[in-house]
DNA sequence: ATGAAAGCGCTAACAC
DNA sequence: GTGTTAGCGCTTTCAT
């Protein structure tokens, strides 16, 4: 490889086209003090003429405190509720200057290590992080680098540094404590996990528990190895009813799962919520596709995004941030329940 | 800042446990050739004792052909085809050693130019581009850093480097002929475009000229100022048919927005597709949720985010590449027209 | 307000 | 198989 990779494209470039150091035309581009107007003009002249791209690269190498980079680690980017979140984390993120390296862990946590390993190598400025456990590697290369950290979704666990989110188990307990208040007596649940179990067992645990209070027990439980979905909530509302008699309540993983179980129900003739009740959670975009309103739980997803973003960066800034934020879950009753 | 920012934290560190010069901790960590066995064993076991994250940033920054960021531009993450889209080639790049750089543009080019801008700055090893279209100072900026594009989405527009797509114009017509044939006769379609025009209206044209082909014109059109969804899809429908008498098949811009309609028609009393005829467009998995199966074409999503990842990076490794790929889509009749 | 020199952590090139 | 040297493009530090 020759000398100089790209010949007459760097700071120095310019700098000798403006007729000063490179270190003048450096703090021109940093906007930082110590130049007058006309150098300033004539240095902005020059960057734009010989088309100069900066190279972060260099500049986060000299002093690794000025990297913009963010790691956002998500279980999927589609399907679920992570979608709206990750996009309201990127808006949020570019909108102040960082951009966003994601990553999927599908519930591993060795998937997340793997990929927290790798954006480690790029000297991030922090990372959102949002499984709900984490490998103890994962946590000691997090403490070694003494990186920003922020965990989203859950707040039911310690955190490793700042969380936002909110308690599914408190969800599932107020849906439960819903379900049994309007008279259901034999109430099952269903969902569906791919790999290690999520937050939704969680729910489920929450849920349980608010009947039990209520003097009742779980009639039925059906968890498919599978992702939540249509078809897994279709199938596996199939599978309970036929497992269990007189079911007259189902609480979902989510509103995909409800909205095949309330699908699977009607093909069967079954009345909602006459015969049956079906309750969501989520306040997924999909249900709305339904004529009947889905009694669910809306999750202010842009907020929690938006909330989590800024917390990291003042976080990074060194500003003053709350170490635990609770965004908004609502009980949304529906004519399913 | 002191003089060496992390202490005992770099290649040197590891060296020097290990007794070898940073040169050969530096091969056995490349996995190059050119130490021995027991070398190798010996630096590995100092990594791990001392917890070594290598700096992709100063590796980068010494040879910058090593780079392994990928730039990923799309419209928005969430809410049409681009979550899968994103999400598979997430995945294979991820399988490939490459980290994703994601940004959304929202259709607006100077959004997209502002993204390229500061993901430019981070070299990456390419980029994949998703808007219909790009200002002249984003096509300046691909040319002059010479990097790799792999435009993903469409191919009916003159590519800046390889394109991975198919022809929204073909998915129109093949509609079209397909509604045509099934003897409606007045005919109208129903979009939403928030910002600048998306893809949505090239298939509307190929869906014209198809009726045109077929002696029959265009009955009706309405665009709405919003995204595509379910609501748009539903007051969509209802102004077109307050507009036009004796409508009797919609063209929607996607299967969000004629599920919407078809609730719509449906609320109405009218018979689909006896009283009028739906047909969308995507394969949305959102269309699952429905008791009729929505006449649609499918797009194989997971193919594109995939075949495009992978010529990227055949490209960035200087093997031979297909300009243009087309992926799949096929018109899937059902029962709603 | 401006510039000169040093050096961030790593790896290409070359020597041994 | 291993080590030495130089330098990537910037920014920090210190001088003027």
């Amino acid at each position: 490889m020759s000398k100089a990779k790209h010949p007459g494209t760097g700071l120095a470039a310019v700098a000798e086209a403006a007729g000063v150091s490179k270190m003048t035309a450096s703090r021109v581009l940093r906007n930082a003090s110590g130049f007058s107007t006309e150098t300033r003009d004539r240095v902005l002249r020059e960057v734009d003429r010989l088309g100069y791209v900066p190279n972060r690269i260099a500049a986060t190498f000299r002093s690794d405190d000025t990297s913009t980079l963010i790691g956002v680690s998500v279980p999927r980017l589609t399907g679920g509720l992570f979608g709206p979140v990750l996009d309201s984390i990127d808006h949020t993120l570019s909108r102040l200057g960082y951009q966003t390296m994601i990553g999927s862990h599908e519930q591993s946590v060795k998937t997340e290590e793997a990929w927290l390993r790798a954006i480690l190598a790029w000297r991030p400025a922090g990372v959102i992080l949002s499984s709900r456990s984490h490998s103890e590697a994962t946590k000691k290369l997090l403490r070694k680098q003494k990186i920003p950290v922020v965990e989203i979704w859950n707040i039911d666990t310690l955190p490793l540094g700042i969380a936002v989110g909110f308690s599914h188990f408190d969800c599932g307990y107020e849906m439960g404590q819903f379900v049994a208040s309007k008279g259901y007596r034999k109430i099952a649940v269903v969902g569906a996990e791919a790999q290690a179990a999520g937050m939704a067992m969680v729910r489920f645990q929450g849920f349980e528990e608010a009947l039990k209070s209520a003097g009742l027990s779980l009639a039925g439980s059906e968890i498919l190895t599978d992702r939540p979905g249509f078809y897994p909530g279709y199938y596996g509302t199939e599978t309970v009813l036929s497992r269990v008699s007189d079911v007259d309540a189902i609480y979902y993983q989510d509103d995909a799962m409800a909205i095949g179980g309330l699908f699977y129900c009607k093909s069967k003739g079954l009345d909602v919520p006459g015969d049956i009740a079906i309750a969501g959670w989520g306040g997924m975009e999909v249900a709305a596709v339904l004529p009947e309103r889905l009694t669910t739980t809306n999750v202010a997803t842009e907020a929690l995004g938006k909330v989590a973003s800024e917390a990291l960066i003042a976080r990074i800034r060194g500003e003053p941030v709350r170490e635990t934020t609770v965004v908004e879950t609502r009980l949304v009753p529906g004519n399913t329940v």
